[in-house]
DNA sequence: TTACAATGTCAACAAGACTGACTTATTATG
DNA sequence: CATAATAAGTCAGTCTTGTTGACATTGTAA
């Protein structure tokens, strides 16, 4: 079994040398999952995982502006342009000029983009509601706990300002 | 609370499209922490996440084919191969041509190749295990459950072989 | 001997990241 | 008001890492 060795409890064998290359091999072929099904609707339209991820926090915030998704992205300007520009002009992002400051661009999704984006969603949140369902409720909270822990803490910022933008 | 909406318990909670969103979210941004610590010693080398997959896989099971690693890495032929001829030109990997069929190519990582194997180890093992401690022995038993159940199946049999090669 | 398999290689291409430099509006500050 | 700072967009060039397709080499198996 895998709790061969387990001689000083779980406590301590969590932690060897083992469990934690599992972890990291187990992230790793676990994001392949995870993006796999979303690509695959991408490939359609010729889109990749950059225009994804613009869409999903676009919809999550809507009127957003440009600089705060380069936050959340964590991508240069100049590479953000490009996937957004793609977006405008398919008619699936719309920009309208800042009302308090009108160098601001805000950054809504047409509804065209939202087709889009609850396709991606439904394809994305589907295996995790199945991951979710096989594995119950207090695996789930220890899957986000764990990934919390994991973020860089700027990022895990920005992640609980989403959270709590989402109510 | 995050819970002001808990009416019916956690068990139907858990499956809303709020928790749903939060889980992806999460893989987005614990992803980047995961990969953050082990890009900056790779940049020292002129490697990019390639080469440390590359690493990474071919000293869990020294000796691996190059058929395999295509395998378990999923990409092309000719990706895998340009990834390894820059680390047998850098000679962290060693070729040996196979003894029983001599068509194939052993890979083995060089004392060099370990030595850089074991600074990205252990940059991103230390940061898993801060994770793991943050969040408790039965938080990491949940991630794994939730993980695994996220892998496509193929994805996750070359998981579990690598998991029992090992020990 | 002939077919298949494992590997390596050449060329061309694309997505998506980067840097650096520069422009255009607009706002804020002295 | 003039000047500095900010938000955004753009042009050009580079790099990594992935892709196809075609082809060569070597070794194994039918």
């Amino acid at each position: 079994m895998t709790n061969s060795n387990n001689i000083s409890g779980e406590s301590l064998l969590y932690l060897t040398d083992n469990q934690l290359r599992q972890g990291i091999e187990a992230m790793f072929f676990a994001y392949r999952g995870f993006t796999a099904d979303p690509d695959r609707i991408l490939e359609e339209y010729g889109y990749g995982r950059a225009h994804h991820r613009a869409i999903h926090f676009i919809n999550c915030s809507p009127g957003t502006t440009v600089n705060n998704l380069l936050n959340i992205l964590g991508v240069t300007k100049q590479s953000l342009n490009r996937v957004l520009r793609t977006l405008v002009e398919d008619t699936l992002v719309e920009v309208k000029i800042g009302t308090r400051d009108k160098r601001e661009r805000n950054l809504f999704l047409t509804d065209q983009g939202h087709e889009l984006q609850e396709r991606l969603s439904l394809a994305q949140s589907n295996r995790m509601r199945q991951a979710f369902k096989n594995a119950g409720p207090s695996a789930v909270s220890g899957f986000k706990t764990v990934l919390e822990a994991m973020m860089d803490p700027e990022l895990n910022k920005i992640y609980l300002n989403l959270r709590e933008a989402g109510k």
